[in-house]
Order: C-alpha cells, then sequence, then structure tokens
RNA sequence: GGGCGCUUAGCUCAGUUGGUUUAGAGCACCUGCCUUACAAGCAGGGGGUCGUAAGUUCAAAUCUUACAUCGCCCA
C-alpha cells in the first residue's frame, strides 16, 4: 500500500465492479426504497449543485441498500425542450443549415443523432460521482414509455375538462418566438420612466387628458382610457372619447376600477393586446383587442407608420413624434418591474394568442392538502411555504411551446371541415395516437375528413412532472411500479420548487392517488467564496469532475457532506476538499499500518476477554453507529460525517490505535497482540461500512484489502447495540487519558520533545487506584522512564503540577522547573475555575433556581460545583508547595 | 411592497425541544516534534461580551419584539 491514498485506479475499479455485478440493481425481499434522480438536462454538464445534489441521494440509497432494503435508485435525463433545441441549433449553424431550413422531421432526427452522442456525457459524469443508480434503467423524457405516459395524460386532463384551449395574453419571447410557462419569466426591476402623455378630447381639441405610460410603443394599439368611476377629476368625461394621437382614431373614456386615482393623474391608458390588466378592463367593456407587433417583436401594419421598427426604435420615434405635436407632458424617472426571458434574457413580450392551458385549482387543492395534511413533507420545513404560495395562486399552466423538439400535442384539427384552413373554429380531437383521433373524425365527419396535428409541443416539465410514476412504467401497472411507487425521498434544489415538486405532487396525487413522495429534502444552494451563484458568465463555477481528479471522489463527497447543514447555501472554494482528502488518508494509513500485522493472526479470535481500551473503543463505535444512523434518518448529513470523522480521527487512530502500536509492531504472535489485531479489525470493519455511504471507493477498496471476496456495498449494515455502550469504561478511559493530558500538557509548556523520556508521578487522595488496564494506557501513549503512583504520600519536589479529578500528577524537572511560570499557570487556571465557582455558587443560593429547576438540574449543577471546590482547593495546594 | 433566510474565533461554519457547553469543529495562527501509519502528520497552546437594543424566564447563542446588515424568492 501507498502511503499516500491515490484514488484514481481505485474509483474505476470498483465502479465497473459494482456495475458488472449488478450491484446498484434493487435486489431481495427487503422492503423497497425508492429514490428518483431529478432527471439532469440531456444538454448538461455535472456542476457542483448536481455533484450536492447526487451525493446526498447516493448517500441514503447506498444507506438503505446496506441495511437490507430493496433499494432502487431511478436515473435518467430530461429531453429539455428548450435548452437542447438551442444548442442544437448552434450545432447545424456550423453546417450552414438552419432548423427552419430542413423542416422538422429533419430537424428531429438531428436533435436524436446530437443525443446519441453527447446524451450520455452527464450519466458518465454521475458515474464518476460515485452513484448508484440502477443504469440498466435509465430513462429518457423523450422515450417512448415516457411519450405514452404524456399523451395518456394529456387525454385524460383533456376529458376531465382540465386541458382546454384559450386565446389570451400569454408570456411571448420574441428571440425564442415561443409561449412561456408564467414560471419562466424573470421580473427584473429596471430603471425607467413614466412618460406622461396628453390625449386630446374628441371635439374639444384644446382640452386633453394626461395618460402615464411606462410603455409608449403600445399606444397604437391603444382602445379606451379609463378613469376610476368615482374620480371627480373625470366623473363628467366617461362616455366621451379621446383622440388617440399619431393613430387619430376616436377611442372611449371609460369608468373602471383598474385606474388608480392616487397614481400620477388617475388615468390610464388601456392596451388590452398588450398588458394584462388591459386586457381584462377590455373584457370587462368589451374592447376591440388591437396586436401592434409581429412575433420578433417588430411592429406591424396596424401600427401605422411605424410598421417594421422594432419596438425599441419605435418606443423612441413616437415619443419624438409626440413631443413634435406638443403631446408629451412630461417624464418621471421610473423603477419598472420588466419581464425577461428565464432563457435569452430578452424582454418578454405579453402576446395574445390561443395556447394550452392546464386548469390549476382542482389540481393544486389536493396537492396543497398532502403537504398541510402531513402526507408529504418538506425539509426543511420552512420550504412548504414555497410550494403553497405558489400552488395557492392557482394560475393556470400555459403548456404549449412554439419549437419542435417536445412531444407533440396531441391534438389533431379537422381542417377539412374549415375549408383545409385552421381557424379558432376547426373542430378537433384529442387522442393517444392519429389513428385514434382519424376514428373519432370519421365517426363525426365521415371517411372524407383531413386532419392536422397540433404543430406544437408541450413545455418540458409536463413531462418531468410524470416522472416519478412514468419511469416505472405507467400507465402500464408493471410489477417495479407496484414495488417501488410511492417513492420514498425526493432531493432536488430549491429553485424548482414549482417548476416541478409541485407538478409531481399534483400529476401523482391525480393519477396514482398517492403522493409521489413522503419527503421532500430541499439542499442547499452552492455559492462560490464571495458567496455568489455560481454560473457560466461569471466564470466562477468550480467543476466537480476536476474537484475529483485533483482530490479524490470521495474526499469531494465527505468534504461537500460535511459543509452541507440543513439546506443552508454553501460557499465554497477548491481548498476546502483538502479537508476530505486528510480524512481519506488519515483512514488510508491507519489500515495500512495495521494490515502487515494481520498476517498469520487469526482475526476471528474471541472478543470475549477485552480489556478497558478494547472496551472502550468498542463502546464508543457503537454509540457512533447509532448516531450516524439517527442523523441519516433526520436527514443530518453533515451530523453524520462529523461524528465519524471525529471517531475516526481522535478515537479510532490518535488514542486506540496509539496505545496499541507497540504490541502490533512487535515480533511474534503473542495472544496480546491477536487481540489487539483482531480488536482494531473487528471496529474497523464496522467503521468502513459507515463509512461506505459517504466515501464508497476507499472503503470498497480496504474491505477488499482485509482479504473479502464479496463487495462492502451490497454487505449488512452494523446494528448499535446499547449493551456495548458502556458508561463507566468510558470515565475509565478518560481517567487515564487525563493523565496523559495532564504529562503531557506540561511537556508542551516546557517544550520537552516526546523523544526525552520523563518521570511522573500521580498522588491520588484515596486508595482507588488506577488498575492496570489504566496504566498500559498511560505508559502506551506518553514516553515515560517511570510513572509511579501514590496515595497521600510526599509531594515532589522541583515539579511541575497538573490536578486531575481525585488528585495530583507530577513531573518533575529539576533544573529546568520555571517557579514563576508555573505560578502563573496554576494562578490563571485558579481564577477560571474559583470564577465558575461564584457563579455556581450564586446560582444554587438563588431560592428561585432551587424552587423552579428540575432535579437533574440541580443535581448537574451540585455535582459541579463539588468539583470545581476540590479542582480551587487542589490547585491552591499546588501553588503553595511551589512557595 | 410581501415572504424567507443569514449574522457565533482571523476565515468557513456547527450548536436539533432554553439547563449535560465558564460556546464547539475545520482551516489559519503560535510553540515543540521527521516518535518504526500518516508533515495531507503528531503533541501542546492562544483566540469569541454569540449583529444591536429591549423583553420573557430561576436560567437565553437558543424564545419574543424592534432595529441594522447581507442574501434569496415572489409581485
Amino acid at each position: 500500500m501507498e502511503s499516500i491514498y491515490s484514488p484514481k485506479e481505485i474509483e474505476e475499479k470498483w465502479y465497473s465492479q459494482w456495475e458488472s455485478e449488478g450491484s446498484f440493481q434493487p435486489k431481495g425481499e427487503g422492503k423497497p426504497f425508492t429514490i428518483v434522480i431529478p432527471p439532469p438536462n440531456v444538454t448538461g454538464a455535472l456542476h457542483m449543485g448536481h455533484a450536492l445534489n447526487n451525493t446526498l441521494q447516493d448517500v441514503l440509497i447506498r444507506w438503505k441498500r446496506l441495511q437490507g432494503y430493496k433499494a432502487l435508485w431511478q436515473p435518467g435525463t430530461d429531453h429539455a425542450g428548450i435548452a437542447t433545441q438551442s444548442v442544437v441549433e448552434r450545432k447545424i449553424a456550423e453546417e450552414g443549415l438552419t432548423a427552419r431550413g430542413i423542416g422538422r422531421e429533419k430537424f428531429i432526427e438531428k436533435v436524436w443523432e446530437w443525443k446519441a452522442e453527447y446524451g450520455d456525457r452527464i450519466i458518465n459524469q454521475l458515474k464518476k460521482l460515485g452513484c448508484s443508480c440502477d443504469w440498466s434503467r435509465t430513462r429518457f423524457t423523450m422515450d417512448e414509455g415516457l411519450s405514452n405516459s404524456v399523451k395518456e395524460v394529456f387525454v385524460r386532463l383533456y376529458n376531465d375538462g382540465l386541458i382546454y384551449p384559450g386565446t389570451r395574453l400569454i408570456n411571448w419571447c420574441p428571440k425564442l418566438q415561443t409561449a412561456l410557462a408564467d414560471e419562466e419569466v424573470e421580473t427584473k426591476d429596471t430603471p425607467g420612466h413614466f412618460w406622461n402623455l396628453r390625449y386630446p378630447l374628441e371635439g374639444e381639441p384644446e382640452k386633453y387628458i394626461v395618460v402615464s405610460t411606462t410603455r409608449p410603443e403600445t399606444m397604437l394599439g391603444d382602445t379606451a382610457v379609463a378613469v376610476h368611476p368615482d374620480d371627480p377629476r373625470y366623473k363628467d368625461l366617461i362616455g366621451k372619447n379621446v383622440i388617440l394621437p399619431l393613430m387619430n382614431r376616436p377611442i372611449p373614456i371609460i369608468g373602471d376600477e383598474h385606474a388608480d386615482p392616487e397614481k400620477g393623474s388617475g388615468a390610464v391608458k388601456i392596451t388590452p393586446a398588450h398588458d394584462a390588466h388591459d386586457f381584462e378592463v377590455g373584457l370587462r367593456h368589451d374592447l376591440k383587442q388591437i396586436n401592434v407587433m409581429n412575433p420578433d417583436a417588430t411592429m406591424n401594419e396596424l401600427a401605422g407608420p411605424y410598421q417594421g421598427l422594432n419596438r425599441f426604435e419605435a418606443r423612441e420615434r413616437i415619443l419624438e413624434d409626440l413631443k413634435k405635436e406638443g403631446l408629451l407632458d412630461s417624464i418621471e424617472d421610473h423603477n419598472t418591474p420588466i419581464p425577461h426571458c428565464y432563457r435569452t434574457g430578452d424582454v418578454i413580450e405579453p402576446r395574445l394568442m390561443r395556447q394550452w392551458f392546464v386548469k390549476m385549482k382542482p389540481l393544486a387543492e389536493p396537492a396543497i392538502a398532502s403537504v398541510k395534511e402531513g402526507r408529504t413533507r418538506f425539509v426543511p420545513e420552512r420550504y412548504a411555504k414555497t410550494y403553497f404560495d405558489w400552488l395557492e395562486q392557482f394560475r393556470d399552466w400555459c403548456i404549449s411551446r412554439q419549437i419542435w423538439w417536445g412531444h407533440q400535442i396531441p391534438v389533431w384539427y379537422a381542417i377539412s371541415e374549415t375549408k383545409n384552413v385552421r381557424t379558432e373554429d376547426t373542430p378537433f380531437f384529442v387522442a393517444r395516437s392519429e389513428e385514434e383521433a382519424l376514428t373519432q373524425a370519421k365517426e363525426k365527419f365521415g371517411d372524407a375528413v383531413k386532419l392536422e396535428q397540433d404543430e406544437d409541443v408541450l413545455d418540458t416539465w409536463f413531462s418531468s412532472a410524470l416522472w416519478p410514476f412514468s419511469t416505472l412504467g405507467w400507465p402500464e401497472n408493471t410489477e417495479l411500479l407496484q414495488d417501488h411507487y410511492p417513492t420514498d425521498v425526493l432531493i432536488t434544489a430549491r429553485d424548482i420548487i414549482y417548476f416541478w415538486v409541485a407538478r409531481m405532487m399534483f400529476s401523482g396525487i391525480k393519477y396514482l392517488g398517492k403522493e409521489p413522495f413522503h419527503t421532500v429534502y430541499i439542499n442547499g444552494t452552492i455559492l462560490d467564496e464571495k458567496g455568489q451563484r455560481m454560473s457560466k458568465s461569471k466564470g466562477n463555477g468550480i467543476d466537480p469532475i476536476d474537484m475529483i481528479n485533483q482530490y479524490g471522489c470521495d474526499a469531494v463527497r465527505f468534504s461537500l457532506l460535511t459543509l452541507t447543514s440543513e439546506g443552508q447555501d454553501i460557499k465554497l472554494s477548491p481548498t476546502k476538499f483538502e479537508m476530505g482528502r486528510n480524512f481519506a488518508n488519515k483512514l488510508w494509513n491507519a489500515v495500512r499500518f495495521v494490515l502487515p500485522h494481520t498476517e498469520g493472526v487469526d482475526i476471528n479470535i474471541d472478543l470475549a476477554n477485552m480489556d478497558l481500551a478494547d472496551k472502550w473503543i468498542v463502546s464508543r463505535l457503537h454509540s457512533i453507529i447509532e448516531q450516524v444512523d439517527t442523523s441519516l434518518e433526520k436527514y443530518r448529513f453533515a451530523d453524520a460525517c462529523n461524528a465519524l470523522y471525529h471517531f475516526t480521527w481522535n478515537d479510532f487512530c490518535s488514542k486506540y490505535l496509539e496505545i496499541r502500536k507497540k504490541v502490533i509492531t512487535a515480533e511474534g504472535n503473542s495472544p496480546e497482540k491477536q487481540q489487539a489485531v483482531s480488536v482494531f479489525v473487528s471496529v474497523l470493519k464496522d467503521l468502513i461500512h459507515l463509512l461506505h455511504p459517504f466515501m464508497p471507493f476507499i472503503t470498497e477498496e480496504i474491505w477488499h484489502n482485509l482479504g473479502m471476496n464479496t463487495s462492502l456495498i451490497v454487505s449488512t449494515w452494523p446494528k448499535s447495540d446499547r449493551n456495548m455502550m458502556d458508561k463507566e469504561v468510558e470515565d475509565g478511559f478518560e481517567r487515564a487519558q487525563d493523565i496523559v493530558e495532564s504529562i503531557r500538557s506540561i511537556r508542551g509548556a516546557y517544550a520537552i520533545p516526546r523523544s526525552q523520556k520523563l518521570k511522573a508521578i500521580t498522588r491520588l487522595d484515596s486508595d482507588a487506584g488506577l488498575t492496570d488496564a489504566q496504566l498500559e494506557i498511560i505508559t502506551n501513549l506518553e514516553n515515560l522512564e517511570s510513572f509511579e503512583v501514590s496515595v497521600g504520600g510526599e509531594k515532589p519536589a522541583k515539579s511541575a503540577a497538573a490536578v486531575i479529578p481525585g488528585g495530583h500528577v507530577y513531573v518533575p524537572l529539576e533544573g529546568i522547573l520555571d517557579f514563576d511560570a508555573e505560578k502563573a499557570k496554576l494562578e490563571k487556571e485558579l481564577a477560571k475555575t474559583k470564577n465558575f465557582l461564584m457563579g455556581l455558587t450564586k446560582k444554587l443560593g438563588n431560592e428561585k433556581f432551587v424552587n423552579n429547576a428540575p432535579a437533574d438540574v440541580i443535581a448537574k449543577e451540585k455535582e459541579k460545583l463539588a468539583t470545581q471546590k476540590e479542582k480551587a482547593e487542589k490547585l491552591e495546594a499546588a501553588i503553595a508547595d511551589l512557595s
């Protein structure tokens, strides 16, 4: 074994071994335990967020698998409609092709080609991270099976009246030229203006009404001016007309509560085709909807002289022209919330169009109830609020997208009924296939009917919403589905709580009658050192694959997990991984040290005659097993890691191994050596089980170095045994440890190197002396020339002194003892102790405390008082001895 | 504007129902060690009036309120 742990070959070796052994597949008769992966975008590359998110899932899956559960981690990728389409469009652009140029069918072929070539990248990266997904069941949202689920759900929702076509204002990205859902729009406060415009009254050109707008270019499509019905300034004008400037068109002044008398002039222009509020006002007053823009956000033929200009140029020109005509009243600075496309960043245009919608209220209500009634819970709990906030809005979900890559909407129009032209009145059929649609159509319109499928595709999240059951075979009632639905835990990031989590919830409830998971764990966000989000554009990302190459996979995983507390965000820098690397190296070296000495030693000998140190390490081990289990049950990953780190480093290596060093390295095969090695190996075996979910590779390697033939990944998780946890043993061990620390502290204070042997004397108050086992611990941990224990007797002269419960520890230091320093040290300690003592005395003298505090608290305070009193007396005695 | 979160050692963060903590860890720092596993190491040590103010309580880093700072989400 190398003195420095080198992870690379070990990681590759064991990962392919696990895969070829089929270790990732759910097996056995255990209870099912299931996680579905948040499917990464097929275009994606692994980033730190993925690394954290998937490590967390892998920890749970490996833990449960070791506990004997039939564990399934269902993997796959998401077709990511818009993102993938953009990537492939860029790719074919290199060949001088465009999507429109080659046509829909050919383009989709190109996407599949692209997917075949590059689509496995992120899956291979997940493998590098050690993820134990059942890759034999990898799914893709555009698979045939998943596509069937999508069609099935669409048809059922339509038949239930929960999907409908509607013509309304949707969020339109002019760059992508598609509709987007409300959640795909990012509103950013942007410095802008209120432009106050004068609209002259019809027939009274000298009079005008001032309207405020943040978007003057839309005035071309104005169809009214609204004032508050009770506003005394304008009451009389309601019913009259103004002449819309530039367009010279009369439009009515209407009374509507949408106009806020407090805001600006109190009068607002109404542009139903370009503003959501105005749209509503338009419906109330039966106003015309005039759309003045083309799909690419240039002005159209209804924009008169401004036709052909883009929306920003049009704004400038309109303002200039209004100014010339004296109709630009004033300009005020104003911060305006401007909607942007989450993908392209382009300014979103509210656009009046026919799209498909999902009616949310009937779906949202049961999904809200599930969390309110505790059938599904969020960890941390506060994210339930985020979930409710979104679902309770009941905003209908725009699901149609004007792109090609995705699930084409299973709707067929009987165009033969409207002269082969599609209009809003063309009858349509919703079906699972074209044949099914045709059968329906023929029944209604006869054999001559001609169909045309809706060109649009569904929002990618429409298929992701079905992920927890579509991947398991639904709508077929497969064995897998019966076994593994509902799944157990979903681990995901908070920014997709409503994009994805909420939609899976209502889909699962609607179609399977059960919530898709009982727990939703929201992991924190990984930030850079300065606390900023990592992003490609900022170039502040840390590549997990680089980190794995540099520090080792186990180190990356363990470090990330240690930094993860209760979904709190993580400020990350590459040096954070040193902790994990050093830890792996520590474990590696402990094994490397003992392994050569196991030769010829029967490590399976009876553990019955353990001594104090043995019993102590076993006792500690069992309490760690318990801590790891309870921490993981509560999703407190960092707690589990910390417990394991400290146990391994401090208890197992710095204490137990140091105590056993001499006997382990001794020649021959004494019973003591056999005992020491066998306890070491036995504890090590349990320890690497406990570490396996966090550090799968190094533990598997160690397991095989111990001569095991089967794999650790499918071994059996240790069980904690309260009978093995022994308080008396731990106290006895600590007593020896106290003495060691006293000696070491003196050594440190005088900078005496360890190579120099010391004499040490322990004077005890009573004859409850030290046991042989305690003496052995002390002499093994300190390099002593002699160690004397006495009860009472002479105080050694010219010695440095330290206080332990029930006695003193002395180290004779003739010649080098610094009386002043010694006195100062003891006096400082005494001052601290007295201070504490004062507090305790005061507390226990307080009647209210004694009357109100629980008995055990009082007992503990009394105990503290007694030990502190003793300590103070001993320190005083030691000081007196010095002078 | 509404909601949520953070604020504890020089840095990054733990501290789960108030009392087993005169506040812990890792890194950094100081002192001494190449002690036959590990210098990515060993031993010892210094360092914090727990953002501010008030309150509840016998008892507050922990609960309440207000304020401040930074960050996230929604409109």
